[in-house]
DNA sequence: CCACTGACTCGCG
DNA sequence: TCGCGAGCCAGTG
């Protein structure tokens, strides 16, 4: 099953995200030098146990989205914690990327 | 080894 | 605006 160092370069790239900031999968992807696989940033994502540091909170879907989860419980928790780190959004639920994207 | 499944993306119609 | 198909690739059975 899940040996997490071997989604190591994931996390550090997470960990670097700042607070009120965030990346987008296939941009985690991209930056940990593992470009075009996103999906393996969602999968080393879900992996994440609740104890792990990396803030898995500020990597959303491309343009802004929150991706559904299986039990989509949570994303709700997702956008709690953004708003609580001044992050907003938009009337159908997705982030500006302009303004609130990590180098954005 | 094969088929299926995703916390993904992009392009088309 | 929305859905669908195609790439994508690591786990799982």
């Amino acid at each position: 099953m899940g040996d997490l160092r071997r989604y190591e370069r994931i996390y550090l790239v997470v960990a670097a995200i700042p607070p009120g900031r965030v990346s987008t999968y296939g941009q985690v992807a991209e930056l940990a030098g593992l470009p075009g696989r996103a999906r393996l940033v969602g999968r080393a994502l879900g992996e994440l146990p609740d104890r792990h540091p990396a803030p898995w909170y500020r990597v959303v879907g491309a343009g802004g989205r929150i991706s559904p989860r299986g039990d989509g419980s949570s994303a709700d928790e997702q956008r709690l914690l953004l708003e609580d780190e001044g992050v907003e959004f938009s009337a159908g639920g997705l982030i500006d990327l302009v303004r609130y994207g990590w180098d954005g």
